[in-house]
RNA sequence: CACCCCAUGGAGUAGCGGUUAGCUCACCUCCCUUUCACGGAGGUAGCACGGGUUCGAAUCCCGUUGGGGUGACCA
């Protein structure tokens, strides 16, 4: 964090005083992790951090038809891929942090009995078929929401609430209520499809006789057409996104600009400042549209400005992931190749069209590139081309002499350099499209270029 | 159907009673150039509609329309 940012922090914490900050993401282990969950984990997690307060995970894990053990793992690699980490809740490697535990909604039950048990002892609750009902008040209540203001709720048609089930399990919104309680939940920040469920759970807490949290309710990520981005919509599993070589820091960035702004037409902003500057007050109130482009965009910014050891285990990945092991060549050869690329595309998906040739002699050439380029003139001017290359010396192959060499060959034969650039690029990639053509030669080496200029001819001629 | 939330170009947003309504993505044109990308200069495009309040409304109020959410022994 920055010293910037950290004299901000201190700041407001001095400032707020009393209570301490306690918020909590509470996901359902289903086997995806959903853009939405994200941006909810993130908004917490922003809080948390700019308030210095905790942020804990727990596990809502009620719904056993549904939920699997080795779905929190999910849970666990989502958040660690976005850099969330938390202060309280399972961790990945077993351990349990925070003393409010179990985090694990699934091994609470006889908390939540208890509760059960007090409200059926005091008349609140009632057995209806075998469940545990609530006596739900008719009266009209306020909810005090941080981002969307008070809001009234008519309860006179709400009907009683099942709380237990005929099986004995809880409710989610009887365990919601109790473990944001029990755990000493300050804010619930979550979706705002919460908002008209929110009432209920005043409810329960008044029955409770305990003191609500602070409500924050976030509006919701809506797919491109307006409609609810659900489990199967593009662009809602995060997974997608880590498997599609986008960058974490690139994801959580667009996710912050999603209901939130730095209000001073800034996109591409350091998380220590969005820390520093996040503040719920600020929070839109109105659901935003989900847009893959300028994701897409924000990726770019990232993708150029990070550092070849940053890139080269994404990029290694999704190489051998599609058929392009990487592992045998020269590791000094692979990141020579990946830095010049990378200047050239936005996203790691991209890598494998754009760097297979580096690691193969044997690719096809681009038939319309082809047609177009390898002429008989421009076949001749590779022949030139190739016959001038042979005379550098291996070690001076360099990207500034070879742009000498091209210009010199260019002026020679009254040519534009053009006219030996793309053929020469079209050789030694069997593509027109690639990275700035010297530096391209540089990378592959003398040895190489010569190799592949004479396929080239030799294809070309048959 | 009931209740709740929302409403600035195609998308994300700034604006919080007086602005030529700003910025970013996308799109189009041009420049740079070695293809692509980057970068630079322009352009198309917006306050959903109707009433109020006010000297004055994108900004405040009401209604309509549209979108979203909730109304589960899912979470």
């Amino acid at each position: 964090m920055s010293q910037h940012s950290s004299r901000l922090l201190k700041r407001y914490t001095l400032k707020s005083g009393m209570e301490s900050v306690r918020v909590r993401f509470a996901p359902s282990p289903t086997g995806m992790f959903h853009i939405g969950s994200a941006r909810t984990a993130l908004f917490n997690w922003l809080y948390a951090r700019h308030t210095g307060g905790a942020f804990i995970l727990r596990i809502e894990d009620t719904d056993a038809a549904r939920n699997k053990p080795e779905y929190v793992e999910v849970i666990f690699q989502a958040l660690q891929w976005l850099g969330l980490n938390w202060d309280e809740g399972p961790q990945p490697d077993g351990t349990v942090k925070g003393d409010k535990g179990p985090y694990f909604q699934s091994q609470r039950a006889s908390i939540y009995k208890s509760y059960v048990d007090r409200l059926l002892a005091e008349g609140k609750a009632y057995e209806s078929d075998g469940a545990i009902k609530f006596h739900t008040p008719k009266t009209p209540a306020i909810v005090h929401d941080l981002i969307c203001g008070d809001i009234q709720f008519d309860r006179t048609n709400e009907p009683d609430l099942v709380i237990q089930r005929k099986d004995g399990s809880p409710v989610f919104h009887l365990v919601n209520v109790v473990d944001d309680l029990e755990m000493g939940i300050t804010h619930v920040i979550r979706g705002e499809d919460h908002l008209s469920n929110t009432q209920k759970h005043l409810a329960l807490i008044e029955a409770f006789g305990a003191k609500p949290p602070h409500y924050a309710h976030i509006p919701l990520i809506l797919n491109p057409n307006g409609s609810k981005m659900s489990k199967r919509d593009e662009g809602a599993s995060i997974a997608d996104y880590r498997n599609q070589g986008y960058l974490p820091e690139a994801v959580r960035n667009y996710l912050c600009l999603l209901g939130w702004s730095p209000k001073d037409n800034r996109e591409v902003i350091a998380i220590d400042e969005v820390v520093a500057k996040f503040d719920l007050p600020q929070v839109n109130r109105s659901n935003a549209h989900f847009d893959l482009n300028k994701l897409f965009w924000i990726n770019g910014e990232y993708f150029r400005a990070a550092t070849i050891e940053a890139l080269e285990p994404m990029a290694r990945e999704i190489l051998e992931r599609n058929g392009i092991p990487t592992d045998g060549c020269d590791p000094a050869y692979f990141r020579a190749a990946l830095a010049i690329v990378k200047e050239k595309i936005k996203l790691g998906r991209e890598l494998p069209e754009w760097m297979s040739y580096f690691f193969r002699d044997d690719f096809d050439f681009e038939p319309t590139a082809v047609k177009k380029v390898f002429t008989p003139e421009g076949l001749a001017n590779l022949a030139r081309l190739r016959q001038r290359l042979a005379q550098i010396d291996a070690a001076k192959f360099s990207a500034t002499d070879l742009e000498n060499e091209f210009k010199a060959l260019a002026a020679a034969t009254g040519q534009k350099v053009g006219a030996f650039i793309h053929p020469a690029r079209l050789a030694v990639s069997g593509r027109s499209v690639g990275p700035s053509l010297y530096h391209l030669l540089e990378v592959l080496g003398k040895d190489r270029v010569l190799a592949r200029m004479d396929r080239a001819e030799k294809q070309a001629g048959s």
